[in-house]
DNA sequence: TTGGATACCAATTATGATTTGGTTTATATT
DNA sequence: AATATAAACCAAATCATAATTGGTATCCAA
């Protein structure tokens, strides 16, 4: 059998062509290559045959391209793997409760680390607010809001997003209880004093306080959402 | 008692009278009011009295605002960015590390209760293939094989979502790291022994030593980031 | 028929000007 | 002296526009 003439595969050389150059070239951290049209006037060949090579390097997976973005070395990263909607069908009342509390007590460690004292005045305000609530959905609002100004402390965007995360999946949760609770929170509802006592010990810079209020807040919102008798999904 | 003079009070006018125009105004979806520029031309007050006014509806919780976005009516929506992408956009190396420091103790506490014997097992598998490993990148995958193992062992779904998101923003980062490393780890690496205290926590149950473990192995590899003469991001 | 140059398209990114809430400063005004 | 006003400035966010980039179609030449 003869062999080929060197040029009867031509877009096979360009391929070996090309993978040596990514091979030296040392790209950038995100694996990105040379746009098409620089590639191909550094190869030195056009870019209709460059495509072709860079089709095979694709179709074995070795990179991935994209309208806009360019084309990158290894595999397309997954998109988006916080989907809240998935996690909340995977998970459920209890799984949120024990997350919550393995993520917020160490956020107020941080926040008390980090608050400043506007980010304090703010919780001060969610305090006041929640005590005058004339209905348990303004209550949340300001509950909610508080938590999250505590998170906001922390001064970490990517902490925060997780927060975010977590919180976004608390409400997609189904709790499967009805809000038969008395129409207006009682200035005796456990929640006040405690988120007292967070707000408190952040304030007074004293991390590990922080860190055990807020993780004795959650166990008692906990003991809350376990009870029978009362069966508000209290949120904290 | 005689009755103030009409301007006695020229914030508490200026307030009705704000509250007047917002009832009257029909606003746009989003709840967006006129810019504190065109509105005090609107109303005929200066630009710092407006902003005494918009001060009080916003401690009463009635408005929000933020700069370049703008006021508007009602309750501040929590941005709940669960996009990865847009959370490493805004975090950077320093916030992730700072993160892992308050996430992972706490996954590892917690696994120390939950993990099961298989579990464990998995985690020893990775602590051995860990230091067969020929290059940096394959020990890197059971490196962070090691810690999902971890995650996993928690039972928690959402924990091990949000470990997971955690760790996809932890690789979007850029790292703008000099791999100037030795070509594979060394015997003597760092977390090879840590590691191993790790597992040997939370094997013995013990939640406080697993998670005082994590922590020590954290800032280890925080140190090592932050170290200019070894250039190497390590990643756990 | 094949390959190469060109132009065009849609998605994306980069850039610069503009807008907006927040803050400071100088100047009246009382 | 105290307060209000106007103006300027700042940083964050937005908007509009241009420039990139992978993908595709067209035309021309070999």
């Amino acid at each position: 059998m003869l062999m080929p003439p060197a040029d009867a595969y031509p877009e096979k050389s360009i391929v070996t062509q090309l993978r040596a150059y990514l091979a030296q070239a040392d790209l950038p951290q995100d694996g990105r290559i040379p746009p098409e049209r620089d590639l191909a006037v550094a190869l030195g060949v056009s870019r209709t045959e460059l495509r072709k090579a860079l089709d095979v390097l694709e179709s074995e997976g070795q990179l991935w391209r994209h309208v806009g973005k360019g084309t990158f070395m290894g595999s397309r990263p997954l998109d988006t793997f916080a989907d809240i909607a998935a996690l909340a069908r995977r998970s459920n009342p209890a799984e949120v409760m024990r997350a919550r509390l393995v993520i917020e007590p160490e956020i107020a460690r941080a926040a008390a680390f980090t608050a400043t004292p506007a980010a304090i005045s703010e919780m001060r305000l969610c305090l006041a607010r929640s005590r005058q609530a004339e209905t348990w959905r303004q209550y949340e609002g300001w509950d909610a809001r508080l938590h999250r100004t505590i998170a906001e402390a922390t001064q970490n965007s990517l902490l925060l997003g997780l927060f975010d995360t977590l919180n976004a999946v608390r409400r997609a949760v189904t709790w499967g209880r009805l809000r038969t609770a008395p129409v207006k929170p009682l200035p005796s509802h456990h929640s006040f004093t405690e988120h007292d006592a967070i707000v408190d010990a952040i304030e007074h810079r004293d991390m590990t306080g922080a860190a055990a209020a807020m993780r004795t807040h959650l166990r008692s919102v906990e003991r809350k959402l376990l009870d029978k008798q009362d069966a508000r999904a209290d949120e904290g």
